[in-house]
DNA sequence: TCTGGGGTCCTAGGACCC
DNA sequence: TCTGGGGTCCTAGGACCC
């Protein structure tokens, strides 16, 4: 079958999966917030993006708006944070620098979870599992759940039953566990990684509404009725991998950074200045991969929430010639497609880039070029520039089309001190 | 009043080519 | 009157994830 693209071995995945890792963070360098209902917030302060289990008992949902559920919080004694993205990515390097010496493979899947690869491991995976957890706890002060099975999918869902049941305590292994049919059986289709609700709905209008059923359904029908992305998750069901361990991170290929303002913007300057704040920190993380672009995608739009109001969105994309992580340069593309979908009279409520069509930058080495443009001076400009901002802290450096004032155009009324990153802020413990 | 940000993969259909 | 067949590439939109 053209989808197994892996070795049919048996293999053993465990995933590691952080519990409520944003929340876990601020409990960390804040114990009292222990035992308490504990949210944090998306960027500009608007939606819920992690709760503690006590905030999902009051029946705070995932990504609800922030503005539904405030009273709702404070009235329970709860505490909120805006998302502290330094604070918890230093927490996540150091998780999976500490998950790197468990196995010689893995695939850091995202901020809060990583992929193991424990192939010929001839000892018990329960008590490796249970290793792992005590380790993390100990060394970071994070709680982990830790799933094990022959493949990505199946892990996925044994971390869910280490996460949701008791009885487990934090640790299932699927591969001993005596009857893997019980499990699915008792898994919703929905709950399968891949499937969202518009699958969910397809497949229940097939009559496939468990693990179980889609793992048992004939391969011919979901083959005609469905798309590839379901056929992969019926043979990962089945035990048989299609979905390998990435274990070298791919070159990212679209490279976004966009924000929602705290106040309508209405100025053309702002929306510059913005947009020019955006290009920086996008081409930053071009320039990290070691990589360059060759188009910029500028776009606007209104709040579309807002009915009573005009709406207008836009977007426009510019060619970079040659390919490039020039900052400036791509600043200037950047605005000059500002200029062709801006319009007077609107109520912006968020602006944002994209660049794409990235290429490795070995790829653009012989591009014929201008002669008056010197690719030479301009990467070795930007390599300084990334050097002084990474040594001397974030926008040390920056474009003055940026603006000079005040940089935050986003609310963060919540936020919690950088522990780990900033000497001025690390915790203060009287004796 | 207040609704995030950053990604990936897949597919259908159009344009184009020989 | 009769109007092929096979292929690639590109793009927009859908779906999903954390």
């Amino acid at each position: 079958v053209s989808y197994i693209k892996f070795s049919e071995n048996r293999h053993v995945f465990a995933l590691v999966d952080c519990n409520n890792f944003y929340v876990s963070c601020e409990r960390v360098f804040n114990p009292k917030l222990e035992g308490m209902p504990v949210i944090v917030l998306s960027n500009n302060d608007g939606c819920v993006v992690a709760r503690s289990s006590e905030a999902k008992s009051l029946g705070i949902q995932m990504g609800m708006p922030f503005f539904k559920c405030e009273k709702l919080i404070k009235k329970n004694k709860g505490a909120v944070f805006s998302s502290n993205y330094a604070l918890y990515g230093d927490m996540s390097f150091r998780i999976m620098q500490t998950l790197q010496k468990f196995s010689p493979n893995i695939e850091i899947y995202s901020i809060d979870e990583a992929f193991l690869l424990l192939d010929g491991f001839n000892f018990s995976l329960d008590e490796y599992g249970r290793k792992i957890r005590k380790t993390i706890k100990e060394h970071i002060g994070i709680p982990v759940s830790v799933g094990m099975a022959s493949t990505k999918t199946l892990a996925k869902i044994a971390t869910r039953i280490a996460k949701k049941d008791a009885f487990y305590d934090g640790v299932f292994d699927l591969t001993s566990y005596k009857d893997i049919d019980e499990v699915l059986e008792n898994t919703a289709v929905e709950d399968i990684w891949g499937i969202g609700k518009n699958y969910k709905r397809k497949l229940n209008d097939c009559g496939i509404s468990t693990a179980l059923e889609l793992k048992k359904s004939d391969e011919i029908f979901i083959k005609k009725h469905f798309n590839s992305t379901i056929m992969k998750i019926l043979y990962e069901l089945r035990g048989i991998p299609c979905l390998p361990l990435e274990e070298i991170p791919q070159l990212k290929k679209n490279i976004a950074s966009s924000r929602s303002f705290d106040e309508p913007v209405e100025a053309f300057e702002i929306l510059s200045k913005a947009i020019s704040s955006y290009v920086t920190i996008a081409s930053e993380k071009l320039r990290k991969q070691n990589s360059k672009a060759g188009i910029v995608l500028v776009y606007l739009m209104t709040n579309p929430y807002n009915k009573n109001e005009p709406q207008y969105s836009n977007y426009t994309i510019y060619r970079l010639i040659p390919y490039t992580s020039y900052t400036p340069f791509i600043i200037s593309c950047a605005i000059m497609g500002l200029k062709k979908i801006y319009k007077n009279g609107y109520r912006y409520k968020k602006a944002g880039i994209i660049l794409t069509d990235i290429v490795s930058s070995y790829q653009t080495r012989f591009q014929l070029t201008n002669d008056e443009i010197n690719i030479e001076d301009h990467e070795k400009v930007m390599k300084t520039v990334d050097y002084i901002n990474i040594r001397y802290g974030t926008d040390t450096i920056f474009f003055a089309s940026s603006g000079i004032g005040k940089k935050r155009n986003t609310r963060c009324n919540y936020l919690s001190k950088c522990f780990t990153t900033r000497w001025n802020e690390l915790l203060l413990v009287k004796a």
